[in-house]
DNA sequence: AATAATTGTAAGGTAAGCCTAACATTTTGT
DNA sequence: ACAAAATGTTAGGCTTACCTTACAATTATT
């Protein structure tokens, strides 16, 4: 089964959904909207396509909910998300808001390769912060394991 | 007067043209369009709303040039790619195309301050190999210059 | 110089992703 | 229960950025 690699925008819906019913009972299209400031009639039209896809399962006027498979990839997104941002944030010193807002672009762009350097780049700084160029060791044997 | 902001591919169409002119006397639009597999009528469009926001000098099948404030923003955006690029290969240590690719889409979308903080630790990084928590400290003093 | 090949442009089409306005449905408040 | 408010959907439009096809202009070849 190919992975399916969906538009930023699609995953900006699918992350939103899975944040909303992180601290909610029920998502709906409104709360979309307003997380992603878009319209509710846009909200409809990126439903309908993820429904295609089989990343929620959607029916007018019905309740909304992630399959397995949306579920793991707004996961995927998240974890991603997170350790950009974390880099950002804890490596590079800048604030919250920056950190989060560039985290939220490039999250749908990085290749998995670098990302998986820089999360393992992000640890080992925090394991060893008075020298980090055993990194480049450090990266090599994270590798081969 | 107000900073223009393109789109992220119209920054492609601007780079492109820098880097043709760098090892030829001409830019065709033949030489636009393979360089960012894209039609020749793509280009055509592309060139013709930069010309309107004056970035390129270009008249139908006249030589095209950059006007000073294209080779400025191509400049930006070139420093920006090869910013990226640069960490991607000497810090984290990826292939040189894949740094590459992935500096191209990030390029576009990266914020001014978190590029500075990226470029400033790369540097020290480079400066200092044994230690780099120090570099908290060196990005501050490096602002307040 | 005439023809062939290449390059540039115009016209018309497609897809993604957004919008507003109007209408349908559901929920809330009295 | 019923009116008002909120929410969801549809229809139609817009913009960006691509494309292909056909034609125009230029450049190269013989």
């Amino acid at each position: 089964m190919e992975k399916i690699k969906l538009s930023s925008s699609l995953e900006d819906y699918l992350e939103a959904i899975y944040n909303i019913l992180l601290h909610s009972e029920k998502v709906r299209a409104v709360d979309i909207s307003r997380e992603l400031n878009v319209s509710r009639a846009s909200v409809t039209e990126a439903l309908k396509k993820l429904d295609e896809l089989d990343f929620v399962n959607y029916g007018r006027y019905e309740t909304l909910s992630l399959t397995e498979s949306g579920k793991k990839y707004a996961v995927e997104v998240l974890s991603k998300h997170n350790h950009i941002q974390d880099f950002f944030e804890k490596i590079l010193g800048a604030e919250h808001e920056e950190a989060c807002e560039n985290a939220c672009k490039i999250e749908h762009i990085i290749s998995e390769n670098i990302l998986d350097r820089l999360v393992a780049f992000t640890e080992f700084t925090k394991l060893h912060p008075e020298k980090y160029n055993e990194f480049v060791q450090y990266y090599k044997e994270r590798r081969n394991q």
